[in-house]
Formats: C-alpha cells, sequence, structure tokens
DNA sequence: CGAACGAATTGATGTATGTCGATAGGTTGG
DNA sequence: CCAACCTATCGACATACATCAATTCGTTCG
C-alpha cells in the first residue's frame, strides 16, 4: 500500500547539500552553545527544541525518515517498527512537525513526513564550537 | 573570593582542538541520527543525553562555563546570572556531571566545574550528516 | 574545637509529558 | 453513499521533572 505510493515519487528531487553549509536563512538559535553565555531567551528556544528531539521514539522517527531512500516516509511505517500505539506515533510526529523538525503532506488517506535540513542544520551547529561548521 | 583563586589557576593549559576532530574514543552514541534507522537502545541513550541538555538553566550553565576564559567555573557563579535558587543550580549541576557534559572538581570550600569536550562533541556529531564533522 | 561559609541532600509541590483506549475526522473504493 | 481505512483528537493516568525552603554535610579559619 504505503510502497506502492512510495514508488511513485521516489523520483522526486533530494536536497543535495554541502556538509556544514547553511541550507537557508537563520531566524532562530541564533545563539550557539560554546561562543558565549547564553541569554534566558535564548537558552528557551535551544531547549525546547532539543526537548522535542531528546525522546527516544522521536529520534527513532526522525532515523527513519532520514534513511528512506526517496527522503520521505509515510504515518503507517512508524507503527511497527517504533513498537508504539498509532496515536502515541501521530502525538511524537505532531510534536516533531510542531518544532520544525519536520514537515507534513496529506496524500490521499495517506500521511508523509520529510525532515526540515535546515532545523536539524541549525539545532546541530548550535551544539558545535564556534569555529565549526 | 571566587574571583581570586579564579585567577591562580587561569594559566593553566586549555585543550586546544582542530575542529570537527574526534576529541577521545567515542564509547558511546556510536549511532548517528541521519545515518541509519536508530535501534531502540541507541535513542534511548541519545535521547537521555538530549533531556539533559534540553533545559534553558542547564544550557546557560554550559554556556558560562565555555565562555569562561580559564575554561572552568565555581559553582558560585551560577547562582546570580541565573536567578535560580543554590539548591536548584545545584540539581543542575549534578544532573549534567552525572551526563558527563561538565566534570567536578572540589578545591577547598568551592566546587569547580569544567566542560567535557569530549562528550559535546559526541553529542554534536550524532546530530550532524554521515559525511560531516 | 567551634563558628562561618559553600555546596549537596531532603521533602514537598505544581507542572509537564509519554502512553494508551476510545472516539472522531477525512479520504478512497465499491 | 456507505463501508473500510488511515490518521488525529480526547480523556485518563502514571511518571518524570524543575523548583524552592529547610536541613545536612564538608571545609576553612580564628
Amino acid at each position: 500500500m504505503c510502497q506502492y505510493v512510495l514508488v511513485n515519487i521516489s523520483k522526486q528531487k533530494l536536497p543535495v547539500q554541502r556538509c556544514c553549509e547553511p541550507s537557508g536563512p537563520l531566524q532562530l538559535l541564533a545563539g550557539q552553545l560554546l561562543a558565549g553565555p547564553l541569554s534566558e531567551a535564548e537558552a528557551t528556544e535551544l531547549a525546547a527544541v532539543l526537548k522535542t528531539l531528546a525522546d527516544p521514539a522521536r529520534l527513532r522517527l526522525v532515523s527513519i525518515i532520514a534513511s528512506s531512500p526517496s527522503g520521505e516516509a509515510c504515518a503507517c511505517d512508524f507503527t511497527e517498527p517504533l513498537d508504539r500505539s498509532q496515536p502515541t506515533i501521530s502525538h511524537h510526529l505532531s510534536q516533531l512537525t510542531s518544532a520544525g523538525i519536520i514537515t507534513r503532506e496529506q496524500r490521499g488517506k495517506w500521511a508523509w513526513f520529510r525532515l526540515n535540513a535546515d532545523r536539524l542544520d541549525m539545532v546541530h551547529r548550535a551544539l558545535g564550537r564556534p569555529d565549526c561548521c
């Protein structure tokens, strides 16, 4: 079912990007953890994104989407490998979407999710050294 | 008080490292978020470290330690800028220490903390692309 | 030794969160 | 248009957690 649709869209162009290059304009997370003392506001903002990532189920969701050849995955692909109920999966997908880490697209009765590379790069850079990446 | 002691040890050698180079052997967090599907165990382990980082107070503690010229900071230096009670600060420092993100050293009646660069690099790499850093 | 001081621990409290069963909302196919 | 199917929302529940006041633990110094 899902696989059938997946094949049909697997030819879509995948984002090819150089390593450590900003893939878009930075609007948030300007502060870097190791570059100087974070303000309460900067820390709260960064903490919110990290908190969304800091869950085993959500990390697995992200990793499954990331390792999909087509760059996206159907909601129905998660329930089995994660061994959690459908409402729980849906909840986590919603969390990740709200945090801007993944994007959601409805196609027919299936919901498809892809990574938001910009947002992940942002978090990645926020945790690196100032002279890195 | 604290500043006096701080001056005395500020000549200690600081770790000078190239960007994106492992600063030590990896024992944990072998899995990379974007390199392939994470197992439940890998995800749980990575989530634990991220959860420790995912708090405004703890992020600020880390950033304050990181931006100290001497590379370390006294527990007494945190209470004021963070605007939280002494037990709360102590609690967060304990969390960060348990997670291996910072190290603690008792000198006289003061407690001094430094970053564990290895551990932070580990988290940084875990969130990056496979071909990055 | 005993007073003073820095930091950790304890106990309590309100809030946030991960999880599921049951239900509702939307979309497709016959 | 109705039944089947996929997904989201709701309600409930147990657990985890951030925080503080009070207390205890260690260290230093007179």
